[in-house]
DNA sequence: CGAGCCGTTGAGGGGATTCAAGCTCAGTGG
DNA sequence: CCACTGAGCTTGAATCCCCTCAACGGCTCG
């Protein structure tokens, strides 16, 4: 029998985390990789592990950020509200992503960042940013990086995710959950992925949750998804990759 | 009689437009707001102007990005192709902003850019930018500042004009084109703004572009919209925040 | 065991799409 | 001068996809 995720609390507390920035397996991936390790390990950089459960909130929009956040392990998701109250997600961040960028440029964050997955999250003060950007001009070049690709995420978002028939932007989301898997980790024809709750996936592809739970149990029966504990799926590749091809043959 | 304004070219060629920056008159809002006027004018800065009609493409999709641009006139829309071949319109921009910043980290350009009304766009080359930015650190901060404005426009835009039923998203797209009128001119009640074509709207709000149609006429009659020559409407601005309240009044 | 959350499925209605026809207007050429 | 053409806009009618409302079952937890 499976653990469900959601039951397995991460570590909490000082030192369930190692202090080392340099020795971080994430680091390749993350802001830092623009940085020399003996940078890393001479600054004093008071880098705080965060660990968060599903449902809990890194921070809200309006708080006035003093610190970005990389994520080293899980999927957070970006949530906005329309005047009216509505809630919408807006993007998803994980493992080697910067998030809450908005700090460095003293503005309060733009979203509440809320975990999808059992998350780990490392919080990087603002002026610890700006000491490592003077002696590492490299690290000024990599943050840029980071925004250049979380706006075209975003833009990705859009026509991705809120264009077309319901079936294809669920597809078009699992397929991008696929790629928000660890980066190491060797992805099978048929790797575990995080299934969202309906009401979530409502929300990212603007569709009642009714409908996001019609599509997925007919994915299910297609054989396209396997429902392996709570949140959790196997996805055969190759038949995703063929629904998907189908969608847009039906539609030429 | 009203002279349309797409029969109206832009004067072409050397000469065209004032060579200094300093002067500019966008400057206060453009990238070069935050350099000192001495630093600009020092600089051999080789910043060409461009004049676009409407429908007329800045730069592709996939081409090796040499230089950043500045709208100064107009409007200009970002274009990008889903994989079977639809076109989607994921953004715009009007006077002041930054677009094609991805040149600056010797990225592609990732979207195609489009002038939707006649525009004068300053061309400034990659190195010009780097050249500036070792003088003025000022300069490499607001080059933050203005992706995490793009990226919040990408995340707006998903909200705004992707969510909720059609009446409403066309509501919004009015108010968004309202703002990008330049920023000096003093709008009255009815000022006159953009108002795409049809099937531009549907590019932008993912719909029919006969679903745009209807929405506009139906707002025609109610008054919210007058056109006014090609291409061009007045809006009367509080009948459209009526509007706007009473379709969120509603729904909840 | 009842309460509550989450997921599923059904029935019905409505909003948007699709297909289609007609309209205005500008440009063209007989 | 006016038919002809094509592009853009509008409007109608039929269809369909998706939303809403609703009921039900599985599961966890108090």
């Amino acid at each position: 029998m499976l653990m469900p995720v959601r039951a397995m609390p991460l570590p909490r507390g000082p030192g369930a985390e190692p202090p080392s920035c340099s020795a971080c397996q994430v680091r390749p991936h993350a802001l830092f990789g623009a940085v020399e390790a003996a940078a890393l390990d001479e600054a004093p950089l008071a880098v705080k592990p965060v660990a968060l459960e599903p449902g809990e909130r890194l921070y809200a929009q309006g708080d006035s950020g003093w610190s970005v956040f990389t994520v080293r392990e899980g999927i957070v998701r970006f949530e906005r509200f329309s005047e009216r109250g509505e809630r919408r997600i807006v993007r998803l961040a994980g493992p080697g992503a910067l998030i809450g960028q908005e700090a460095i440029l003293q503005r309060p964050y733009v979203d509440d960042v809320v975990a999808c997955t059992p998350a780990r999250i490392c919080r990087i003060p603002r002026n610890a940013v700006e000491r490592l950007a003077q002696q590492q001009p490299s690290l000024v070049r990599e943050l840029m990086n980071r925004w250049q690709t979380a706006l075209e995420a975003a833009a990705q978002w859009t026509t991705d995710l809120n264009s077309g028939p319901a079936r294809r932007r669920v597809l078009k989301l699992l397929h991008q959950l696929q790629q928000l898997q660890p980066p190491q980790q060797v992805a099978g024809a048929r790797a575990p992925i995080w299934l969202p709750q309906r009401d979530e996936m409502g929300l990212m592809l603007g569709m009642a949750q009714e409908t996001a739970s019609r599509i997925v149990s007919l994915l299910r029966r297609e054989g396209v998804l396997e429902p392996c504990g709570p949140g959790r799926a196997w996805v055969d590749a190759e038949l995703l990759r063929l629904a998907l091809l189908e969608q847009d043959r039906l539609a030429g």
